[in-house]
DNA sequence: CATTCAGATGGTACTTAGTACCCCTAGCGA
DNA sequence: TCGCTAGGGGTACTAAGTACCATCTGAATG
């Protein structure tokens, strides 16, 4: 109890200065003056000045892909929309840290690319689960998958942003509806009618609002396609 | 014609020496060496090593600020589409340097990440462009602007690469269909039923064609009523 | 023709991030 | 006691980027 951690000590003594001083005006000696350590110390804990700030983004790609092989193509929706909402949990859990994080990334233009590279890798990962769930021999269409990925990041930014700056009570439901909305806008219609539209196959549905639950139209749907 | 610019000079140094012994064997005083120049000219002319690779990127975003800044509300999605076209066709223009670039961006970590930063600043102009578009006083939505330009850069950046890794003949054709496909999406259908939908009096019917078959649709068809 | 002025180039010295390499010490099991 | 390992420390180096000043060249002007 005495004695925190090395790693914790610089990570500390690192944002206190970001605080006093900002980012850019801090050097790597500064900090392990601070924390009173040797500068060599500072880079065996953290491989450069920014990852001081970004320390678990490996460990939150890690959370991403296991939650998406956890799934099969049935649950594949689910998985990413839960697969969201972990990575915004952890970014709750941090709390005052993440804002702090959030101040910094605001303010210092190598601290919001370096935050957008690792987002980046997030919409991979996304991007590629997404791709392999929509994967049909018949019509690859890597597109979709493409926007889709990009879309369900967007909606996770989004909410995060918001709890950050403070403009949002309950991010978890607001995530989980933007992610609804996410799937709605990628599963509900699919294209219609590209110009030279290879009308004829698929399925051609009329949807209506009606007064009936829809496990009593099914039959009548099946009947139609 | 016997002197090309300083500028030039450089930049053809550096590709050169970055083809012959990659990005991060070759320093800045190599490439000015090469170049017969001095040191301090090359950061005069670039501010950074990164950004030989990367010299227009500020004028490509002028480009797009201008082209959207010249429409009305009637014509926003075909300035969006044409923003989106304007900068593809700066990249076929540039023809084998953005092939260059793109096999350097694949294979070198820190060159990617800049390149997706850039990106990044692409796709806020356009969410404030179409958030502003978007905008309604009863329902401000931002995150469907938000949904919606990263799909648009998205499309983009998906035509892109292909025509980069030599897989589309046409990639004008191919984007103004993806932006098709992006804008379709977004605007077709009104954002479908939100739990404690408005829904209105009356008959609501939707018709549309999915190459879909029906028991992947359901889970999105119970989510709606 | 001499002057001067602007713009582009060159050089030198400095700061800082990041790497390579080796040393030291504390603990711990054999 | 020996020897091993892990965590920390120090020194020296490379390379990007900045600050500042010096130099050259060409063109306009007296």
């Amino acid at each position: 109890m005495s004695k925190p951690s090395a790693r914790d000590r610089l990570a500390q003594a690192a944002f206190t200065l970001f605080d006093e001083r900002g980012y850019e005006q801090t050097t790597v000696d500064d900090i392990t003056e601070r924390a009173g350590l040797g500068r060599t110390t500072f880079f065996r804990h953290y491989r450069s000045k920014e990852d001081v700030i970004f320390p678990d983004h490996d460990r939150l790609l890690e959370l991403i892909r296991d939650r998406l092989a956890t799934s099969n193509h049935r649950t594949a929706l689910a998985a990413v929309s839960d697969a969201v909402r972990l990575v915004l949990l952890h970014y709750l859990d941090e709390g005052d840290l993440a804002r702090r994080r959030y101040t910094l990334t605001s303010t210092v233009p190598a601290l919001r690319d370096r935050e957008i590279a690792s987002v980046a890798r997030y919409q991979r990962l996304f991007r590629e689960f997404i791709a392999d769930w929509m994967a049909d021999p018949a019509e690859p269409a890597p597109l979709r998958a493409e926007l889709m990925a990009a879309a369900v990041v967007a909606a996770h930014n989004h909410v995060l942003r918001r709890w950050l700056r403070g403009e949002s009570p309950d991010p978890v439901a607001e995530v989980d509806e933007a992610m609804r909305q996410v799937i709605n806008l990628f599963t509900a219609p699919a294209p219609p009618a590209s110009r030279e539209g290879t009308a004829g196959s698929g399925t051609t549905i009329v949807a209506f609002r009606t007064s009936q639950d829809i496990d009593t139209l099914l039959p009548a749907l099946r009947r139609l396609t």
